[in-house]
DNA sequence: TCAAAAGTGTTTAGCATACACCCATGC
DNA sequence: GCATGGGTGTATGCTAAACACTTTTGA
């Protein structure tokens, strides 16, 4: 009773500094061994994934709220986060068998059915550095790792169709600017970079083709050094220029404003 | 006082049945006259004008919701409605002397808080043909008209953003998908439809290879018949192929699932 | 020395652009 | 008959796609 009570007490506050009805939710991508992934959240006590997602506070921006949530989950500041689209079907917490899962988190029903309300769910989704991220659970979820992209498994709620949607909306992103910033180290190889695209985009390229274009794009500078250690032989490596790539990011399309 | 608790009761019917904290807003495009139009709504005892929008009812759709506000607005049924960005700045009501705004309108300073508190707004945008529309205003307005895009006055919170960000919507999709079907009478002729690229793009282009374009798409269906009455030479009537032009539409782009 | 990956350049094709002449209609 | 707008076809250029040989490296 007295969790009860405490649990009642939780929510309250966490009302009174949280907008209601409104929910964000991030599909965050990240590459690694070829293979581009997304971080998800297991519920506590239950073998069930979903993705890491937060509410925004009565006085706070929602994209400010996106990155907090962000920031929480991987450690990361500086990320690149975008909004995709805006899920706001009755039914959309229906999918799945959300009440077996609820009652697996030991939650009184009251408090349960308030918890996953009905809600509005504005989706970003993030790039970033594999490497940088430090997957942490929040406290509903007793784990939080990275799932390959092809072996994603169902998901709560409409969580699934969510990453469908990011994904697509990367690929187009992918068609008219230039992404890879956020995705890879600070320096990388051509084949590097062209395999991102590929698994990115579901398909195989020709190098020399591919090569061409990321050039022609002059958002990328060539090192002195040369990737060691593979074998075979040393691809340069390479970065990009900040500055040019910004400028490319802004430019977006063929028809500006 | 028994205006104010009308209000109040009111107010509170409307909170029991609708989200709180989310709204929507429409930004609706009619083409007539070789010009873009955008129907906006003048708030009552005010020269202050703004978009068309209302709220999610506890049971509905969001998309219902939008397709309801736009059947109340313009009497038009079978609309092409998309959502195209989501405004969650706690500032985007601040952006307008909102509080001399809502002195004009008369409701107690508490009503009027709640009436216009920070809201989240998810933005649709409408395509629809200009002469079936009947402009129709709503509770907190007594005019609904059609404004030239370029005539657009200074709007009501964060209003004129949507609208920019809309027509840029617009012009993106525009560059990859077929748009005219829901802005065009049924049969019209090929300068018609120039004339609506044109505006919408904000540029001029070569009739004949717009022509060659629009053909090779292959969503139009050309009738016998030309128009008749105009000076000069009677041009052919065309209409869109509907189950091609949905095929299309559902295409999307180069990179589909 | 061999296999596997990376560096590089040329040819080709398709699509978008540029451009000009003839025809119908109302005044 | 003439000014205006509409119908049609061809030449050109640019970007994207196709394609092959040489070089480096570790095993």
């Amino acid at each position: 009773m007295e969790c009860k009570n405490e649990l009642q007490q939780l929510l309250a506050d966490f009302k009174a500094n949280h907008m209601p009805s409104v929910s964000i939710d991030c599909v965050i991508f990240g590459f690694h061994d070829g293979q581009l992934k997304v971080l998800l959240l297991r519920w506590k006590n239950t073998d069930d994934w979903c993705l890491p997602g937060g509410r925004i506070h009565k006085q706070e921006n929602m994209d400010a709220a996106a990155h907090r949530s962000l920031r929480e989950r991987t450690g990361l500041h500086e990320i690149f986060l975008q909004q995709f689209h805006t899920f706001g079907d009755v039914n959309r917490y229906r999918h799945y068998s959300q009440i077996e899962t609820l009652a697996k988190l030991g939650l009184p029903e009251d408090v349960a059915k308030q918890v996953v309300s009905r809600d509005i769910s504005v989706g970003y989704y993030a790039l970033v550095e594999f490497a940088n991220v430090v997957p942490t659970p929040d406290i509903f979820t007793d784990e939080c790792r990275w799932w390959d992209i092809q072996q994603i498994p169902a998901l709560l709620f409409d969580h699934n169709e969510m990453v469908s949607l990011a994904l697509k909306t990367l690929r187009r992103q992918l068609s008219y600017q230039p992404i890879g910033y956020n995705l890879l180290p600070e320096k990388f190889t051509m084949p590097d970079l062209q395999q991102l695209y590929e698994t990115i985009l579901g398909q195989t390229m020709d190098r020399r083709n591919f090569q061409k274009r990321m050039l022609g794009y002059g958002i990328l500078k060539r090192l002195d050094e040369r990737k060691i250690g593979g074998a075979h032989k040393s691809p340069y490596l390479y970065r990009f220029d900040k500055e040019k790539y910004e400028k490319a990011l802004e430019t977006e399309s063929l028809f500006t404003t």
